[in-house]
DNA sequence: CGTGTTAGATTATGGTCATCATCTTTTTGA
DNA sequence: TCAAAAAGATGATGACCATAATCTAACACG
């Protein structure tokens, strides 16, 4: 009931992020309310604007974090000796297609940046993390202009994922998921 | 206040999926309130269950119009001589990016399609229109295995446009477009 | 023509939500 | 040790929404 000491607090507030960056995901922004999100860190909805000023503000807040955690995994992958093909392995499985909510906030977050404004915290946060993500991309990108066909990759990857989410349960998605995988994976050389 | 006669409630049902159709593209399912529908129709919310069971299942009519709006005029487009490298400009065209009203819908309410649990009305009215996408997209598509390449492009497609929408406003959002337009032109001959 | 049907308007209902005011209780910091 | 600060609980507020009941006036059909 009364109040929280300092390290508490900060424990808190980094729960409610850490919550909302996996419900944001998995819902999208207009399924996740703040009670939602304070629940989940095992407060009452009340203490919110406590820590932030808006829901809007911890969304983009959380759409930060969202991208850092899978920023942090793809660096790891990065290193590994044949780290794009797990890359794309891991992108185009069933697992990713099925827990958004850990996965690569490009494509899980993509329509909440979309809806919301220009200037709005979740598109600010969106933009950063793209361009952070195509950076890492490039890193295991074949060729000379890695950039280009960092671009390409991502979007690829990206637009299958979200179809195959989109299409869940059925055989479509699937063949969706394994032709993407067949064709990035030849596509090691440039043309 | 009253009534309307047969003709003119056909065309008021009529009116309000039309006006559905783009809404829901443009602002997503949860960004649509039945009001505004009705409203857009020139209607008093009220009358809306004399022709809908329910949000949802307008929600579904609706992208099920919204697919077939977009596959006359694809159908169209591959009727051309240059009918792939049309339909990729097109797509991939600053305009499209920001008139997603009238755009594909396998872009549009994909996130609509995934948030919606199986089993819902756009769910089963987006496998459709994928579906039947699909079909009409191997029809330009050269060399043999035409259903993957029409999968991988389809693929690269949405991404590409789902990215720009989310980074609209930057730089970025434009160098997607035209860095996909490129890969995807050049692309014409299997590997 | 007249009558039952019904499209659409008006109004009501119950729920959810973001945000805010208030109160309580504990933690700070002096 | 004590007073000021503030985290979190509780409850309130106002807005919006999907859905439904009721009303009413025009249409369709006999």
């Amino acid at each position: 009931m009364g109040r929280a000491s300092k390290a508490e607090m900060a424990q808190h507030r980094a729960d409610v992020v850490q919550a909302t960056a996996r419900l944001v995901r998995e819902r999208g922004s207009a399924g996740v309310s703040v009670q939602d999100v304070m629940s989940e860190a095992g407060l009452t909805h009340g203490g919110f604007y406590k820590h932030f000023g808006s829901k809007d503000e911890l969304i983009g807040i959380a759409a930060t974090e969202a991208f850092d955690e899978v920023l942090v995994r793809l660096a790891d992958a990065i290193a590994a000796p044949d780290g794009r093909a797990q890359v794309l392995q891991e992108y185009l499985s069933i697992e990713h297609r099925d827990d958004p909510g850990q996965g690569c906030a490009c494509t899980a977050l993509a329509d909440d940046s979309i809806h919301a404004g220009p200037g709005s915290p979740i598109r600010t946060a969106y933009i950063e993390g793209v361009d952070k993500t195509l950076e890492a991309f490039r890193a295991f990108e074949p060729g000379t202009d890695t950039r280009r066909r960092a671009i390409a990759d991502l979007a690829t990857l990206v637009g299958a994922v979200t179809l195959a989410r989109a299409t869940s349960g059925t055989l479509l998605s699937e063949e969706i998921l394994g032709t993407v995988l067949d064709e990035l994976t030849e596509r090691v050389s440039p043309a």
